[in-house]
DNA sequence: ACGACGGCCCTCG
DNA sequence: ACGAGGGCCGTCG
């Protein structure tokens, strides 16, 4: 089962977010070229197989959230954490300050 | 080819 | 500020 090819262009976007920071669902969307696709966004890193090969954790929702994961948030927060991404009552601490916009 | 699901987002009440 | 509903996209069975 290969993944499809717009999964394969957020993944690699993924690839481009630096450890210590997040992105959201939404800027991968339009990473993409794609801005309202960001359930297929959703759905690709779902299905992202390279777990940890791939920062997939490092996805938030929109406003900040935790969104969810493959694995369970709670491991989700702990990488998270490990890379120095302080997470809060599912809420990523200074959301608006560490997330990466895709330049 | 069709129908359903998904780690969502946005607007409206 | 909170809750509910609708919409869009891609992939899988």
């Amino acid at each position: 089962m290969d993944l499809g090819i717009f999964e394969k262009k957020v993944l690699k976007k993924l690839l481009e977010i630096p450890s210590g920071k997040v992105s959201t669902y939404k800027l991968l969307a339009i990473a993409v070229k794609n801005p309202k696709a960001v359930r297929a966004v959703g759905n690709a890193l779902h299905k992202n197989l390279d777990a940890p090969r791939v920062p997939c954790h490092r996805i938030v929702k929109s406003d900040g959230g935790l969104g969810g994961y493959g694995g369970g948030q709670t491991k989700k927060i702990k990488l998270l954490e490990s890379e120095g991404v302080k997470v809060k009552n599912g809420r990523v601490l200074d959301f608006e300050k560490i997330i990466f916009r895709f330049k």
